[in-house]
DNA sequence: AACACGGGGGA
DNA sequence: TCCCCAGTGTT
């Protein structure tokens, strides 16, 4: 946390650029300006007659002006050279915008040259399989993304006759569209004036107006966003917003910032306070909860041979429609007593697939351990070598279509032509791998 | 307001 | 290895 907040009341600090003012948290006189809007426009119009207020008033708009020319005279001689900067098309914005939430442009940059390849327009998208969508997803995180695009995108072609909507209204009615997404894509594909506020922005903004507010609560995004918008030069949106996330990603960046090269440092609050480091404020996650979960793995006899039998989830939640070993959670009584546990863990592996999915199998020796974290769960997995003695009611067949009633109980067996057509977590990529049963 | 929802990169 | 990153939907 801060080494200022500490709840006192600070005196007034003469001197410098943006003296500190007298509260319980210590705000530049234009940040509080904007919480002060934020909160109040009304008693603030009223109050903003003293000699006072008219020179923090114009400090303000100094201090944005200065921050927006000098960022975007910046932004056009460093901009990236970007796969979805060299299109205007909407859609491809769009797909950039989906895929750039939680995940780094390193990361993007492949998956969107397949994607766009795969489905170059709204209609292909639209007209896809889900599972085919999934497929090229695999790898890049958070699933639902894809699914929510590709239901917003099947509306888009309905109802807008395959045009991306270009009002905030419409655009932000799209299923897996927020406040940021309709944003960027208002801004970079219409240059329309909105903010499209994201982590590289709040914390740009928090540091260089010294915002003290956690950017994990809501209030301090819409608080953000109203900035934002206020910062946008005339006709400027598309490269504006750009600029801002750009100086985030690669001026700004949470640790260590280059602030040497910055192109605003010379008005950069947090920087005059020598609280670079200590911003943006964030209240920090809570860790994942662990879990010990027994892993099956059952390979194929007969015309099966050298496949591994795989389970499809169900269709909502973790890792939703995605393949993968057949797997259960240890109850803490087993998971507490430790690696000498095999045996108790053997047992519950075999009980439970036989009682929540009808599979019959004989586990009969550990093989390898596996981790892996999401954002809210740990899971700490032993994978057990099994025989194969049966699935009860139906046989495990390939190219048997799931039923809405077979929900999270549907079973293939896994070789090389279904590793390239489904799509598995990565976790169970990663253990497939190490069983060297297929090649890469 | 709190939680669910992946995976990658850097110190 | 551990720590950090962070939009949208649901409850």
């Amino acid at each position: 946390m801060t080494d200022q907040h500490d709840g006192v009341d600070k005196p007034v600090q003469p001197g410098g650029y943006f003296p500190r003012c007298q509260h319980t948290k210590t705000y530049a006189p234009f940040t509080r300006k904007l919480l002060a809007d934020q909160q109040q426009d009304q008693s603030y119009q009223k109050r903003d007659t003293t000699a006072t207020k008219e020179e923090i008033r114009v400090d303000t708009t100094e201090a944005k002006q200065y921050f927006s020319k000098h960022l975007l005279d910046w932004y056009n001689v460093h901009k990236r050279d970007l796969p979805w900067r060299r299109s205007r098309n909407p859609y491809y914005i769009w797909i950039s915008e989906v895929m750039l939430q939680q995940t780094r442009v390193e990361t993007v940059i492949p998956y969107f040259h397949r994607f766009v390849e795969k489905f170059p327009s709204v209609e292909a998208l639209a007209d896809a399989p889900e599972e085919e969508v999934l497929k090229a997803w695999e790898g890049l995180g958070y699933y639902s993304r894809a699914r929510n695009l590709q239901a917003a995108v099947r509306e888009v072609k309905e109802v807008y006759g395959g045009r991306v909507p270009d009002t905030q209204e419409e655009i932000s009615s799209l299923k897996g569209v927020g406040p940021y997404t309709a944003g960027a894509v208002l801004s970079i594909a219409y240059n329309k004036p909105e903010p499209a506020v994201d982590g590289n922005v709040m914390r740009v903004l928090s540091r260089y107006f010294l915002l003290r507010d956690d950017i994990a609560k809501p209030a301090t995004r819409i608080g953000m966003e109203r900035l934002a918008k206020e910062l946008i030069p005339e006709g400027e949106a598309r490269d504006f917003n750009q600029a801002l996330m750009e100086l985030g990603a690669t001026v700004c960046t949470p640790k260590s910032p280059h602030c040497l090269t910055c192109p605003v440092i010379e008005h950069c609050a947090g920087r005059m306070e020598g609280a670079v480091d200590a911003l943006p404020v964030k209240t920090k996650a809570k860790p994942p909860r662990p879990e010990k979960r027994a892993v099956a793995f059952i390979e194929g006899a007969g015309e099966n041979a050298g496949k591994v039998l795989a389970r499809q989830r169900p269709k909502e939640g973790l890792l939703a429609r995605m393949w993968e070993l057949p797997h259960v959670l240890l109850p803490e009584t087993i998971a507490a007593l430790g690696p000498e546990s095999d045996e108790a863990a053997m047992r519950c592996l075999s009980e439970s697939l036989a009682s929540e999915h009808g599979l019959e199998v004989e586990p009969l020796a550990p093989m390898m351990d596996a981790e892996h974290t999401f954002s809210h769960i740990h899971w700490q997995m032993r994978v057990y070598r099994c025989r194969f003695a049966g699935l009860a009611g139906r046989a495990a067949e390939n190219g048997s279509a799931a039923g809405d009633s077979d929900d999270g109980n549907v079973f293939l067996w896994f070789g090389e032509r279904e590793l390239e057509q489904y799509a598995l977590p990565n976790v169970f990529v990663k253990i497939l791998k190490q069983a060297g049963s297929y090649r890469s």
